[in-house]
DNA sequence: ATTCTTATTGATACGTGGTATCAATAAGAA
DNA sequence: TTCTTATTGATACCACGTATCAATAAGAAT
């Protein structure tokens, strides 16, 4: 996989001049979406928090995904068996490979979707504002172990 | 918009010959899909289904999504605001274009995608088997009367 | 045509993912 | 340290979707 990972410090400092309050859950989920190699659900992240953090209420975890979401950190899965798993944002890489055998997530150089997208806007004469990609199949280190 | 359509007649052809039986209610969902150039979800289907079929279950109406998917006719849209609409299937035209303005879809020529994913798997080394494009903005239409 | 088998239907109950409410808590300014 | 109020966690709730099951009807067999 190409190993690259997010600054959880960063994270904290968005919320933070976002005017939003540090707090000790944030930290959390936090560090968990920020170390977690493959999409994770609120309701996943929500199980995990609990291990370190047992009081930790659903609804926060929710309301935490959402807005890590709205503030860019995190970005939707659009997966087979639904929707509702985030992986982080890397910047400046948009395209998502999902792994269908280990699950783990990699990104690639956005380059060719933007050269994709350009042309069909030329094609089409539709203005094109924002994109979804996402490809499936077997990653480089499954198909050698396989 | 592009203005291609399907055929109706071809979707029941299609479960006939995938051995299901050819009921009232298969007539009347087919008909709504097949003639919606708006993404439409489950439930949507079903209210407008009552329309002309009170009875009409909401579980059927579910169900038959869910055969019209498996068997292709119908693809499931990834949107903003969830990802339970479909579309109509369109032959070899894969990339999906939703406007944000009137909501209409549009279904873009799938060639430029298919060159993107040869070039990344040469890149990346993975293995990409299923590819998920959706192109969002304003169509041509909306630009002109805004 | 009639009968018979069984896929399909529709009503209901249920499950899961996500949200609204609200009193209690705690961040951080005063 | 006090005070304000954003945030939290528990609970109830809602929406979308699924399992169950008796009733219906498609279409094969007669």
């Amino acid at each position: 996989m190409s190993g690259k990972t997010v600054n959880p410090e960063k994270w904290l400092t968005a919320l933070d001049e976002s005017g939003f309050r540090v707090t000790a859950v944030q930290e959390t989920l936090i560090d968990i979406f920020a170390h977690s190699e493959y999409p994770l659900s609120a309701e996943g992240a929500w199980e995990i928090a609990r291990q370190s953090r047992p009081q930790t209420g659903r609804a926060t975890v929710y309301r935490m995904v959402e807005k890590l979401e709205n503030l860019g950190l995190i970005r939707r899965v659009h997966g087979y068996q639904g929707c509702s798993h985030f992986v982080p944002t890397l910047p400046d890489l948009m395209m998502l490979f999902i792994c269908q055998s280990c699950g783990r997530a990699d990104y690639l150089d956005s380059q060719p979707l933007e050269d994709l997208i350009q042309h069909s806007e030329h094609i089409s004469g539709h203005h094109i504002t924002d994109s979804r990609l996402q490809l499936f199949g077997d990653c480089a280190d499954c198909q050698e172990n396989a």
